[in-house]
DNA sequence: AGCTTGACTTTGA
DNA sequence: GTCAAAGCCAAGC
């Protein structure tokens, strides 16, 4: 299946998106929100992962913000869970922030084909 | 129906 | 390099 499903909820095709980024790759909300049609919303993707706790198997650790800063660990758990995660997966981060972010960043777009 | 809020991004000073 | 302001659109109240 495909996330051009127009019958999908929002939060449902970010979700898509997000189960879709592998391991030991980061992605920014503005790209997952581009590859949503809606380049422009991404603030909704944050938002949308604020509920992906309702759901499992979303590696919401892998979103972070265009800089590569973990803005979200707050709402993780403990907030040390994301970090924790990331640096699992082989993903060095330092002071909130991801380093190689710019060799880890995994475009949707590109890698899907879009 | 209207107003506020938000795990963001871009632009301009 | 920093900081402030505006734009964005869905959900909640």
């Amino acid at each position: 299946m495909n996330l051009n499903e127009r019958h999908a909820d929002f939060f449902e095709r970010v979700f898509d998106i997000v189960r879709l980024i592998p391991e030991g790759r980061v992605t920014s909300y503005g790209a997952i929100a581009k590859a949503l049609g809606t380049p422009s919303s991404s603030r909704m993707v944050g938002w949308a992962m604020n509920a992906s706790h309702t759901q499992s198997g979303i590696p919401a650790h892998r979103v972070v913000n265009r800089n590569g800063l973990l803005t979200g660990k707050m709402h993780f758990n403990p907030p040390e869970e994301m970090e924790n995660r990331l640096k699992s997966e082989g993903v060095d981060v330092v002071k909130d922030k991801v380093i190689k972010f710019n060799e880890l960043f995994w475009d949707p777009m590109q890698e899907l084909g879009w």
